[in-house]
RNA sequence: GGAGGGGUGGCCGAGCGGACGAAGGCGCGGCGCUGGAAACGCCGUGUGCCCGUUUUUCGGGCACCGAGGGUUCGAAUCCCUCCCCCUCCGCCA
């Protein structure tokens, strides 16, 4: 949620920079400008009458007590208090139509992030490793894990429809071994970890920006109104809300894995095939909560600490800066980082990291309290600290064999009884 | 699912129709006492929003005692609905 202040003092800057994200969003800013505007003109109309009230029930009150009545004061109370009320209701439905709004304007580009349109205008960082180069013709991964028997897309449709995948034997092992291996490498380098409910309340999904806009995404327990995870990032960053931190807690860093649920509304024909994109998938997450001060620094180290994954599984990736029009709803600024898929035969994202700055935070109520008492909204900060079935997809593709066969990666070997090669299982 | 008990400030806990943003205690901060510390004494210590002034400051107003509604001139206090927590019973991985 953008400062209303902000708004407010600097209409133009906001318009301009919300501009960048795409124009639609511009006129949602215009209702928040025009809107908050009438509301404290109510809001101080409201008060007033409101303290009026007060005093003059007060001496009402004292005059009654002595046993007095005054009929004249008694009807101008009720004078009041009609007005009063009816200011009062136009308030609350500007206030919420306020509200509303502004839960559907997307954050702020941070000042760096370069301006474009899509995916295209993207700015690669670096790049680490260097592609494998075949002398066969290398085989998709969903054709490798169904030679080895490791992955059974048809169970996974049989159970449960489209997008939806059984992993088998080595297959299974191999989600386990990962997860394991990620968790380590993070609460290794000072991340918590966590093991959070993967069913959460409406307005945990408020406070972190899937809702209200993005429901369609969302499976949902209607019975229950509750909603599947699309991510570890909802429990994990809404542990703290409502809450203020002290400031020598922060930096807080999380780690968790948990399933990750998502309808893929609009996504119809696209990575129909494969791991990449299913209704329900794993990830292991990483959620920081910092100051403003350090969080564009923990940002750069949160992305250190994802690539840390693909560099000990020694998966070639590249890191590239999100542009404008690119961003999610709640970041500032994203590192995505893309992994060499040689089927696609081009890098495919498998983390997102991304600085949400005080959006979620103010969304949310997360807040700290300086050394000298004041209360701030803290910075969110979140990345995969790696998709798991992206992951698996990448093993496969990129160390696969001639004969079918593929190598594990070494780092991953302790984690499979020493296993060096999977081969096909019955 | 059935029966009972309860939700008040960072925490404990009083208040059960007006002077209550809320006693008292603990905790925390400052000052005093001390060679230093403990103990003790004094002072201070919630959050949000609006208006004015203003960089920080300060002054005023409004709201907040689980949430929402109602009664009343006036509600933390009375009534209704919902949520959550605790205890016992049943069911259950």
């Amino acid at each position: 949620m953008l400062d209303l202040r902000l708004i407010r003092k600097n209409y133009g800057e906001v318009r301009q920079r919300i501009a960048t994200r795409g124009e639609e969003y511009v006129k949602l800013v215009d209702e928040v400008y025009r809107l908050d505007k009438e509301k404290r003109e109510i809001q101080k109309e409201v008060e007033i009458l409101r303290a009026l009230l007060n005093k003059k029930s007060r001496e009402y009150g004292k005059l009654k007590r002595e046993g007095k009545e005054d009929e004249n004061l008694k009807r101008e109370l009720s004078q009041i208090k009609e007005n009063l009320s009816r200011l009062e209701e136009k308030l609350k439905l500007l206030e919420e139509e306020l509200y509303q709004t502004l839960l559907r304007i997307p954050n702020l580009p941070h000042p760096t992030v370069p301006v474009g349109r899509d995916e295209n205008d993207n700015v690669e960082v670096r790049k680490w490793g260097e592609p494998p180069k075949f002398n066969f013709n290398p085989k998709p991964h969903w054709e490798l894990g169904e030679y080895l028997g490791i992955l059974d897309f048809e169970k996974g449709t049989k159970l449960s429809g489209s997008r939806f995948v059984v992993k088998r034997g080595l297959g299974a092992r191999l989600v386990r071994a990962l997860i394991n291996f990620m968790l380590d490498l993070h609460t290794k380098n000072g991340y918590l970890e966590m093991y959070v409910p993967h069913l959460v309340k409406p307005e945990i999904l408020i406070g972190t920006g899937q809702l209200p806009k993005f429901e369609e995404d969302l499976f949902k327990c209607e019975r229950d109104g509750l909603y599947l995870i699309p991510t570890a990032e909802v429990p994990l960053t809404n542990l703290h809300r409502d809450e203020i931190l002290k400031e020598e807690e922060l930096p807080i860093y999380y780690t968790a894995y948990t399933p990750c649920y998502r309808r893929e509304a609009g996504s119809y024909g696209r990575d129909i095939k494969g791991l990449i994109r299913l209704h329900q998938f794993d990830k292991v997450e990483l959620v920081k909560i910092t100051t403003p001060e350090r969080s564009y620094e923990e940002l750069e180290k949160l992305v250190r600490d994802a690539e840390k994954v693909l560099q000990e599984l020694e998966l070639p990736y590249r890191v590239v800066e999100l542009c404008t029009g690119d961003l999610g709803f709640s970041a500032s600024k994203t590192y995505d980082i893309e992994v060499w898929m040689p089927s696609y035969n081009r890098y495919r994202e498998i983390s997102s990291c991304s600085n949400c700055e005080d959006f979620q935070a103010r969304r949310m109520k997360l807040r700290y309290k300086t050394k000298n008492g004041k209360n701030l909204y803290c910075h969110t900060l979140n990345g995969s600290g790696l998709a798991i079935g992206r992951t698996l997809a990448a093993i496969l593709e990129n160390y696969q064999q001639e004969d079918g066969s593929v190598s594990v990666p070494k780092a991953l070997r302790p984690y499979l009884g020493g296993l060096e090669v999977i081969e096909p299982h019955g």
